[in-house]
DNA sequence: CGGAATCCGAGTAGATACTG
DNA sequence: CAGTATCTACTCGGATTCCG
């Protein structure tokens, strides 16, 4: 064993989610977030532009939008190409680190929407059970 | 081909989290929002008590710990189990769902500390650029 | 079309105090 | 220990307006 290791959670990585001040979580935010998770998905399957993401992620506003693809594109998850035309056109597309982390996103979107009936069923049991009361 | 498939984004799945409407959404933001992903987090390792599960889980009120346990126990993605003991003792744990969408989850958690030095210099780069003007 | 800026209400999060 | 209750503060997010 070359490296000290006490528990798998302890690890001496130099980043951590759990810890308070770790700027990784910030980052897991974004990704994760209401919009942020949606956002990703939807340019999973190819670049898009700001109407026709608005479109995609049903419910979006233009300033959660706008501010949604800011962060990413600052945490360099998706980037940003303006051409200055009239109309103007901007196409917004995964980064390979982005396509990458949206790998992992979708994994456990699918999953979760094919798990939704056991959910489903076990709020209706909690319901019962909790509301009853 | 046997399935009528036109988009992989079309798909038949009587869930999908892009439409606003859809009860998966809301899991998907109890397992992915702010406290939930990192609550199942500290899970993924071992039944915690409530707690211990403070402690792991940085900066986490009583408060909102405890909302977020009753959303992912109501979810069937987390188990409780109380002991009526004096002093009280209550552990929670994963279920087997809770712990194949954690497994996930920590996919993904993964990917993104291991990849923050990348996160760290696109963001230097876009504040050099956009901070600038 | 692709945004930025402003306003404002509703919901969320934290601190605190209290209970079993 | 394991929570609940309440209060306040703040942020989020939608609607609207305006600009390049």
């Amino acid at each position: 064993m070359t490296t000290t290791q006490s528990a798998p959670e302890d690890r001496d990585l130099p980043f951590n989610v759990f810890a308070k001040s770790c700027p990784s979580r910030v980052t897991l935010e974004h990704v994760t977030g209401r919009w942020g998770a949606l956002t990703l998905g939807a340019l999973y399957e190819g670049s898009l532009r700001f109407n026709e993401l608005r479109r995609r992620v049903d419910g979006v506003s233009e300033k959660m939008l706008s501010q949604t693809l800011h962060a990413l594109e600052r945490d360099g998850l998706v980037h940003r190409e303006a051409q200055l035309t009239n109309p103007p056109r901007v196409d917004y597309e995964l980064t390979p680190l982005g396509h990458e982390v949206t790998e992992r996103l979708m994994a456990l979107i699918h999953l979760l929407e094919g798990r939704m009936d056991a959910v489903l069923e076990a709020r209706e049991r909690y319901d019962a059970a909790r509301g009853a009361r």
